[in-house]
DNA sequence: CGTTTATTTGCAACAATAGTGCAAAAACGA
DNA sequence: TCGTTTTTGCACTATTGTTGCAAATAAACG
């Protein structure tokens, strides 16, 4: 069992309130988490700077991975084990629920290959899948 | 040949100054738009709102469509031919060039389809490419 | 431990991006 | 052309992301 400093220290990265109160957020949470979730929600008010930077650090340092969306809004959720710092490997499927709106890391379906057109040279694939998700469909 | 005017009264919107200029910009861009780009490079100049306006109408009557990015900004391409409004068939892949930063939709390229864990339900997936396009790989 | 150094935080200010209400202007239908 | 409906632009407000700098905090070292 992994504890919040070590994680933080294995990743190089000073061990602060800030970011022990949001790294906490993160393992509490399974599914993605928004900037605006992360200011609501942690214990103390830090302040929406501190947010940002913290993320930046986290995702520098492959502790969590941005996921994209279909509206305008960046997503983070916790990269599991095997990201090394500056090289994620999070090409796994996201899912988005139309009912409570929440994005899964799907681990284990990975982001199939695709034949592209000649002349395009492809070297990182994402994918979204919208629907209901394991608890919406009770 | 389609006239700017016949999509406009096919998908029922009143034809207005704004909408002409901000359709003929999608026909003759091949690949995806920004609201910025837009605004940018109408004929005449519209105001921001007026834009976002237009954008809107655009997409709900399925004129066009919005591009799922990882950063947070919001793309949106032309449907081809077979959008009804409300009902986007826009389930192709969207490639992003890492060089000249253009989005470009693969038309016939059709997203794949995965397999998700139990108790999941798909509506709608999107997928996304990074890498070097046509245009850039000489 | 306490002191020094390096890092992190919060504040203030700023910039860019979205969205709303309302009155004037333009498009449509008859 | 006239009346009705839709669209536009302006002013204003909200939200989101960024930067510089001084104060606060964490780490390093004796």
């Amino acid at each position: 069992m992994e504890s919040i400093n070590d994680i933080l220290k294995k990743n190089g990265l000073n061990i602060t309130e800030g970011r022990k109160n949001i790294l906490g957020l993160f393992l509490e949470t399974n599914g993605a988490l928004s900037h605006a979730d992360i200011e609501k929600n942690t214990e103390v008010e830090f302040d929406r700077v501190t947010v940002y930077r913290t993320l930046q650090k986290f995702v520098e340092s492959g502790i969590i991975h941005q996921i994209p969306t279909t509206d305008n809004t960046i997503l983070y959720a916790l990269c599991k084990d095997n990201c090394v710092a500056g090289h994620h490997h999070d090409e796994h499927v996201h899912f988005i629920c139309n009912d409570c709106e929440k994005t899964t890391c799907l681990e284990n379906v990975t982001v199939p290959t695709v034949t592209l057109p000649k002349g395009f040279k492809p070297t990182h694939s994402a994918m979204i899948v919208k629907g209901r998700c394991l608890d919406c469909n009770h």
